[in-house]
Order: C-alpha cells, then sequence, then structure tokens
DNA sequence: TTGACAAATGAATAAATGCTCATATATTCA
DNA sequence: TGAATATATGAGCATTTATTCATTTGTCAA
C-alpha cells in the first residue's frame, strides 16, 4: 500500500495521499525530468567528477552545466568537494541510482 | 553499474551514457513530476476509477483532470476501460509503483 | 428525440524551465 | 601583483507546461 488511510473532515474514512507528499515526489521527479540531469546523475554515480569535465563530456557549456548542478545540489541529490579551483560532484543518494534502475525497467518494457 | 561502456571517436574507452535512452528516463520522469499527476497515480494505483470521481477526490476540475490522464495515457502508464458514459482508469504498469517506493525513500530521509 | 451526464479536446494564458550571455568570485601560478 | 583557470550566478529569451474556458463527442434515460 502506497498511502496512508486518512479521515477526512466528514468522518468518513477513505484511502488517500498527503497532499505534502505528492508534492514532495513531484518535487523530486522533476529534478530528474531533464535530459541533461539524466546524463550528469549517470556520470556521477559512478565517480566524483568535476564541473569542466562533466562539460567536456556532455559537450555543453559551463554555464548550463553549473546551472543544473545547482538544481541537483538544491535538492540534495549530488554532494560537492572543493579541491582547488575544482569543484567535484558526486551522487549523494543511492535511492536516486535504485529509481534509474527502476526507470530503465519501465523503459524497457514499455518501448 | 548504471550504464554500458561505450567506444567514443577517440578509441577512448569511457563509461557514458546513452543519450536516447537519458531523454526517456527524463521524459518518464517528466511524467511524474507533477503533484497532480502523483496524486491521480496514488489513487489508481489502488483501484480503478472513473473521471469524475477522481476530480471528486482531487477537488480539481474535469477538464484539468482529463488533461492530466492524457499525459499518463500517453506515455503508457495508465489503461483504461470505458463502461457506459464511464471512463475507468487504473495504473498500468508496477514500475511507477516501485519507482513511488523508491521516492519516498528518499524524501523521507532527505527532509 | 430531447435533455442530462461523462469525458475529451483545442485555444488561450500564466507560470516554470533550460539555455545563452555577461559578469562575479575564488584559487593557482608566474 | 596580475593573468589564467574554475565555478557560480543573474538577466533575458524561447519553449514547455498546467490550468481554465468553451466546445464537442458519446451514452443513457425519459
Amino acid at each position: 500500500m502506497l498511502w496512508k488511510t486518512i479521515r477526512a473532515e466528514t468522518d468518513t474514512a477513505r484511502n488517500d495521499f498527503d497532499l505534502e507528499t505528492a508534492g514532495r515526489l513531484a518535487e523530486l521527479f522533476s529534478a530528474l525530468a531533464d535530459a541533461t540531469r539524466v546524463r550528469i546523475i549517470s556520470l556521477i554515480a559512478e565517480r566524483e567528477i568535476c564541473v569542466h569535465e562533466l562539460c567536456a563530456m556532455l559537450g555543453m557549456t559551463q554555464s548550463a552545466i553549473s546551472h543544473q548542478l545547482r538544481v541537483l545540489r538544491d535538492r540534495r541529490i549530488v554532494r560537492y568537494r572543493k579541491q582547488g579551483r575544482h569543484v567535484y560532484y558526486q551522487l549523494d543518494d543511492e535511492h536516486i541510482s535504485e529509481l534509474f534502475r527502476g526507470a530503465l525497467d519501465h523503459i524497457k518494457h514499455t518501448h
């Protein structure tokens, strides 16, 4: 069962979602809802990579990558480590890798 | 390992993503990247529900719900069954429920 | 047939999003 | 110090997205 059963004002028990939880889930999924961020995550899932290396690997501007990394930072999906002029990013949540695996299963069985 | 290793033009083996796969993953996640759709999915994960009942449960207009259901239909996330004037929707993929579970784990450990 | 109900859809609009460009900040090295 | 490199960030712009409103389609019941 995904959702807890709550009791509405009508005093009628019904199976329902938690509105705030729905918002948080949507927020998490929207962090993954962009091909550039998916590519970034796929790379930093294996090892930590600094920004300009990510730019080279993805063939995108530093600004674009930094903006996307900010999204991932804000949502606590990545952690980073500063070393000199470099900032190394790495995936900070095993759940994200699991989500990717599940999503890969879906697109394999769908397409 | 999430991604297959491919060989680039430089003939240097490197760990990389599949660009098309990244796009498909992003597409899937964006289907879940909205609170209304998350709420719909949470409801029809348990049992099939017709459109106007969804509207009542979510307190939203029929048009808004139908538009969102179209997104879920197009991405093959839901299946539906017509019965008289009603159309009953139901979740059509176990992977989606698994994704939700994983995502719930994430937000529990993050917030 | 007519009217009521259920659902889908197209156009319009406001808000969010992803990128570029320019610039700011910070660190290293000569 | 000054130049070069690495990263972050704000503004602007084009595109996408979620909703509303109006309309259409389809089914049931009188």
